[in-house]
DNA sequence: GTCCAATGGCTCGCTGACATACCTTTGGAG
DNA sequence: CTCCAAAGGTATGTCAGCGAGCCATTGGAC
């Protein structure tokens, strides 16, 4: 029975070393901290992520390891993003099920937030936001755009006030993001994901969730049937 | 800065004594294992727990504490779900801020579930169970009703095909169905929350996305109505 | 120049959780 | 009647992860 393993599906996704080393790299490819940034402070972040201090340092370890960050002590020290960033791991073989499975949750977390934000009354701090988020994306580069991309759909996300539903899309984009990086990145698609975008912001900041809504569907669809078409 | 606050959210939700709980409680508030219904074995449910028996030991120990279930020995033995159920914990205070964040979730992935369940060709297992679902729910009493409409909620949830998304609607159901478990249960809202179901099960069934939504959504906003005007 | 607050780096003992093995109970198969 | 497979019940040694404390480094404030 399906619906079963759903429910009693794994309690942990991995021992505490492992799932902060995917937190801390979640954090750096979806861009929400950047090449040159400073991650908070070890007993900070550890208190946040609720793990001690020395499993927080030996996932930070492995990241410099691994390229990612690079630490520095004294006062005004701390850990910081690498510039550039090393490229993501090979290729590994894509399962069918995972493609399907994590699109769908995409779909639905995103057209979802896109329409609920969109019916809220914004702040001018989550309407400058979105805008600012906008125009970082359209003038990104290749090499940047997937972060910058990532930041503009957390924003939309964060419009909705809901912290749960900024994790699930930031957890759906993660996994979709590790698919997407097995298939080319061409400019045509990125101009193309620039106007979808604006329309989904307009949208957004006018108030209308059934044109956001679709205006995110759309978005969304056009880069599953890329997906699909790579790798199916 | 709330992106920070999402992203850096604690890697456990508790140990795995408290998860295990939770996920147990979950199958069970959420009718997934009815009243009279067994458990999985210990060493099969362990595994799939992804915790050790031991660990799932005391977590069945504390449900049969709590009167939710009781555990007979022997071949065919095995632990089943009380009937009736004890009532939930008593109230506590309801927090605005968890009221909102779990109303906008829920909203969120239960739309795109019932878009995403109406855009697929669903196989004739998926329409039998989508029906006897919504026939359970139509038939349910007032004790039972909580619970087969979850499991309605769930086969919708279900019929994506997607095993994340299911999950989540259950994640979302659970949060809800606990604030739910404060405010009384009216047989006129009952009735109309059957018919709500039956329109969204039909659009489904049929194929019609958009309407499933739409349906979906109204039936979603009655209960988010009710719910603020109780609680806040 | 000196101080010091904030940061990363390190160590050690304690506890929760795990893997594994074995024991006990039960009810149907033969 | 006997057996035994499948389930819950129990015991033990090991280790990951934690808390707490201390050390080392750094650069701005004064």
């Amino acid at each position: 029975m399906p619906l079963q393993d759903a429910l009693f599906r794994p309690v942990r996704a991995g021992n505490a070393f492992e799932e902060t080393v995917e937190r801390l790299m979640q954090a750096i490819r979806l861009g929400v901290v950047g090449p040159g940034e400073r991650l908070p402070a070890e007993r900070d972040l550890a208190t946040r992520l609720g793990v001690s201090r020395v499993t927080l340092r030996e996932a930070i370890r492995s990241l410099q390891d691994a390229g990612y960050v690079e630490s520095r002590r004294g006062r005004y020290g701390g850990t910081f993003v690498n510039s550039p960033l090393p490229a993501p791991a090979p290729d590994r073989r894509v399962d069918p099920a995972e493609l399907a499975d994590a699109l769908t949750v995409r779909w639905a977390v995103e057209t979802g937030a896109a329409e609920c934000a969109a019916g809220r009354a914004l702040g001018p701090v989550e309407r400058r936001n979105l805008l600012a988020r906008l125009a970082e994306c359209r003038d990104a580069s290749v090499d940047s755009y997937r972060r910058k991309d990532s930041r503009l759909h957390l924003a939309i996300a964060e419009a909705t006030g809901s912290a749960s539903l900024t994790a699930a899309v930031a957890d759906a984009r993660t996994r979709v993001n590790a698919l997407l990086d097995r298939i080319p990145l061409l400019p045509p698609n990125l101009a193309h994901s620039n106007d979808q975008h604006e329309l989904i912001v307009t949208h957004i900041v006018a108030g209308d969730p059934e044109a956001a809504r679709r205006a995110m569907a759309e978005h969304l669809d056009g880069t599953a049937l890329l997906l699909r078409g790579f790798l199916s």
